[in-house]
DNA sequence: AATGAATGAGCTTTCATTCAT
DNA sequence: GATGAATGAAAGCTCATTCAT
């Protein structure tokens, strides 16, 4: 929606507090009022960002996964995609995007909102307990308990990326890509 | 410092913008223009809260790092203080204290601060290096890129205790200790 | 009309300002649109109300007054009726009718409304010269400014009627009545 | 004070929901920001014009009334300082104030202020209690309900007020003064 | 050095009104 | 005629910062 493209665009560039309603009226070329007519506040906006960045990163990493592949494969292709994703990221206009969803999430931790910040990290840990999952089934993973496997490697994923933003000039790619998936393949792997 | 310990007490209790210099001033029990003979800005404020919840993590990481243990021992002693530290913050009362450095980095991030924000993280990247060639010195570790490993290991424990802060109920400490610790020595030992 | 009663009751249930002309079209159960095909503006809307309340109150008066009694009885029937009227107002749903219309008048008193304050007013205190002139003339009441003697009759009905809204709880209604109208009735009988 | 002072021109003169801020700011000659160093809120505001004004009424009239005049001549006072400061209201540049502070009432009817507008008002009718009293003590009135008189005197007194308002043009004041006693005294005299 | 009263830019939000459909 | 999406002026309120004391 016009709306929330420019209120992404706008938070990303300035962030959440001085990125100012007039503003994303401005970049949407509607007027102030018209957002109201589609949020109750700014606080909803945060809220619909989250729920649509969380949703598209969910449909991007079920794709990933949902194929034939074994289980080895699809962890490595997960690291790859992570790490490519956040380089484009990191590369391309939507450099501050990252943080912003970060600013939301420590938003979201912050205040009461409507959106709960469990259930959204919950469907994405989610993902992966299938992968692994299957893995332990086809006696290609140790056998780890799945749920903390899954919670950890996202945890992994979200602070490597957050890191990389942080840091993005200074590394080589492909070879953060191979210690990376060194890493976390040797941990998981028997 | 009465100043900068009251304004951190603020800012992680209220968040960045809602927490004041009012508020600061008097939690510190002086007036709110002494506040300004010590910092020029708000922002200054903020750049002295992360260099010295920066200097204090240094420190305290050093100390665990220095003494004699083997390399692998200080492995596991530095996942396992991550996580305790973590855990005791989520539990005590400076529950806020992590997400407000959070909040820092990515304002300091977005906006030109003085402080650089690489220089710091560099910093304690560089912690880590010193294990890790001993370690592969020693040939217990693997020959990793030390500084890439370093930079992952650090991401990887600040991504956990990122999303310890926002999933904390949900785990139990013991189990996530074993699987963090199992995970990563996977990765690094031969 | 459809419109002006969704008016009304918003108005007296939030006021004149925050009572908002989309309330009034879902109350009427139409759409904002239509209301300015019936209205020119909110103004309008204050001026119809306040023509409409002050009709009905007119012909509820005139049936009071046309009939043969005489001009004693009226008298004690216009401060019953309208002691009754008052508190059945202040005891049902239509509570705040009152202070609506109060707040109409200030409003039209401010303000230069195409509704003459003064002309609708005159036309209220006319409906008790007949009855004065009546008692006067049939050696009844002293003999009092007719004109004078209305204006100050209806002030007085008009206060007393705020007040009680403003106080309805403290006072038992028949010692008020009684009271009231030994009052007047003695101002004006010889 | 200053910022009162103003607040009451800009709302008697412009309403209270015209009477803006910045207006009053400007009227007092200080900032926007100031006031709300000394006040919470707009409503805030309201709150304090209505404590002023029933104060000052409520020592206006306690001056008329604590002399050791008869109580028929304190009436006949009151009746006339009515009247005369109505007037003087009318005709001067105050004009507006009275509509302000039946606004203001209004305004604490509907919402809930902190004022207790019960409070104010009774604190005044209880006024008018010891000439009541004393009058009916010394055999001069008839044994009236005091508290009910005072009620109905205030209520009368108010209501006449306000139509004086609204009409002022209209009438001579002599006449209505003798009137207003003439009706008055008669109900109560015995 | 310490203060806090004063400031005004800047924010979110509301809502009467318009007008294309 | 009926509609409601779009609008932007306008409001109350906040707060980092200044500066006279």
């Amino acid at each position: 929606m016009k709306i929330l493209k420019a209120a992404m665009d706008t938070f990303a560039k300035q962030g959440l507090e001085k990125g100012t309603i007039a503003t994303i009226a401005r970049e949407a070329g509607i007027g102030k009022g018209t957002i109201y007519q589609y949020f109750q506040s700014k606080e909803e906006i945060f809220e619909q960002i989250i729920l649509v960045v969380f949703d598209e990163m969910f449909q991007a990493w079920m794709q990933l996964i949902q194929d034939d592949w074994d289980p080895v494969k699809k962890l490595k292709l997960i690291i790859d995609y992570t790490i490519d994703t956040t380089l484009d990221m990191a590369q391309s206009g939507n450099k501050e995007q990252f943080s912003m969803v970060m600013e939301i999430m420590l938003y979201a931790y912050r205040n009461n909102t409507k959106i709960s910040l469990d259930k959204v990290l919950q469907h994405i840990y989610a993902i992966f307990e299938p992968i692994i999952e299957q893995g332990i089934l086809k006696g290609l993973f140790k056998p780890v308990d799945v749920k903390y496997f899954s919670f950890i490697l996202f945890s992994f994923l979200d602070g490597f990326g957050l890191h990389m933003f942080f840091q993005y000039r200074h590394y080589n790619n492909d070879e953060l890509k191979r210690t990376m998936k060194s890493i976390i393949l040797k941990g998981i792997l028997l």
